[in-house]
DNA sequence: AAGTTGGTTGAATCCCACA
DNA sequence: TTGTGGGATTCAACCAACT
């Protein structure tokens, strides 16, 4: 699944102008995508898979869970909050207008998100002249139910599949991957995926979830093997724990990806030195536990 | 299911001014919607469902079926067709500015559409001020396969379902009626619906298809039942072949149907008369075979 | 009568080489 | 550039005709 290569780093405060893509490839590079993108050149990437934050909107005050204690650990990372939706458009046109530059003439953009922004996004998309080729349902088998009993039970998150243009004739998809993992026997537009938890989730050094948003890997299995081919470019301007480069190295494709908080860097670069989740993962234990052992023992030269 | 209750249809050139709510009540009103919703007065309605063109924008040229001889019918009805987005954006914005303003202080719209246009519709319904509590997905049992596998199988609809107003509290919610219809139990945001065809769908007098784009009343059902309560009053702007004000009635609902096209009035009619969806039902064969053979025995006096 | 077969259809942004 | 024709390929639901 994952061959131990370390993830590069990339601070692009070390350097000016524009980055090279081969010396970016298979890095994290660190910094505003807005920023970022910018110093990318045209028509160079395969593939853009997109978790921008949702604008989810959440009252101030921490929602108490019905008849518990303890308080639901609510989305409210300072990373998500807009002002207005002026402000939360404005900012994703910003990333929208780079990404469509990035994009290979023959090249996908893959956006997810949930009916708090989706529609914006959508409709900036549109407007930009991506091609919009399917919406795709993400079902979730565990949601977090909805204890109130005020609303439906918000299940699912939708996926935009959207080509750079038009008429681009020739784009990648493999039909036999889409007829796998949609729902029936005609490959249609719902996946049906557990949310990450257990030891997929990465944890941070207190034992909780480092991400409030972690994607499931199997999700960006779906993503990448339906829409792109071996050896492909992906890249990734909202890493956070780095999901879509890490199955991009697990299924042969080489990937960039950008994040702005450097809290996210150390779990992602572990995830990629380990193949595995985080701190909480056994691997990372025994080496733990074997370090504390051989203390002195072993050492780089 | 229907008590044979003939459907009023109004034609509002008739009078001048507002409509009376009461005299307007269990009818379909002939005209554009943006005409006749202006005419209605303020916080007056308890429910709005929307089903609006899609604008779809599909190719000119015929998908042709190889193993038969035809193609398939495409939706390509006028009232489909806008000359863009912007123009597009606009009608939608003019009606959905109507439907808040007819709406009661906690009435709730509900709007279906698909990805070709969902977004523009959620884009501008918040902008409006709209608050969406869910997206629902219809996923269909039985959608046209993507035959040429350059997509996945598009096998949804997605309809939002939102407040007048943000903070609108003891909005009409039946959440076991929700855990009925969601798969999973926990009342999800999917539901499961096969399309409309056979019996239930109208036909013409060619036996064809009334209406390109007939919802399953099974939709409207769970709509009404988990959204709305006995006696209440739904509007339904684009009512097509008057679904929504079918199952309005079967449920013990009112309704205000809106509709622009003559063509659909007298479908949408027979349907309330005879409880059926149109001229092939064996209802309405067995009642035409009857006046056939008693032709003279009995009549009006 | 009950089951089988063949034909038709569904809100579809669905192909590609060649003239 | 637009239009034509060759050819490759989907499934669930419903219905009419037939066994």
């Amino acid at each position: 699944m994952c061959d131990g290569t370390p993830l590069k780093v990339i601070d692009p405060v070390d350097t000016e102008g524009m980055l090279d893509i081969g010396s970016v490839s298979d890095s994290v590079i660190f910094g505003d995508c807005r920023t970022v993108l910018s110093r990318l050149p045209d028509s160079s990437v395969d593939m853009v898979f997109m978790d921008p934050p949702y604008h989810l909107q959440l009252p101030k005050k921490d929602l108490k869970r019905w008849n518990q204690n303890n308080v639901v650990v609510a989305v409210r990372d300072e990373w998500d909050s807009f002002g207005s939706f002026e402000e939360y458009d404005r900012f994703i046109e910003e990333v929208l207008v780079e990404v469509k530059r990035v994009l290979k003439e023959k090249g996908a953009l893959w956006v997810i998100s949930t009916y708090h922004s989706i529609h914006r996004i959508g409709k900036i998309m549109q407007d930009l002249g991506f091609w919009i080729l399917n919406d795709v349902h993400w079902v979730k088998t565990n949601p977090m139910p909805n204890w109130l009993g005020v609303r439906f039970t918000n299940a699912t998150e939708t996926l935009l599949w959207a080509l750079r243009d038009k008429d681009a004739k020739g784009y990648t998809f493999h039909r036999d991957r889409a007829k796998e993992f949609g729902i029936g026997k005609v490959g249609a537009n719902v996946w049906v995926i557990p949310l990450c938890t257990g030891e997929e989730r990465l944890k941070n050094s207190e034992g909780t979830r480092l991400h409030s948003t972690q994607k499931p890997a199997e999700l960006l299995r779906r993503v990448t093997l339906t829409s792109t081919n071996e050896g492909d470019l992906i890249l990734d301007p909202f890493a956070g724990t780095g999901t879509t480069g890490h199955v991009a190295r697990e299924l042969g494709r080489k990937f960039i990806m950008i994040e702005a908080n450097p809290d996210y860097i150390p779990g992602m670069a572990e995830r990629f030195t380990f193949g595995a989740p985080g701190p909480k993962d056994k691997r990372i234990k025994e080496l733990e536990e074997a370090m504390a052992e051989g203390e002195g023992e072993e050492g780089d030269p």
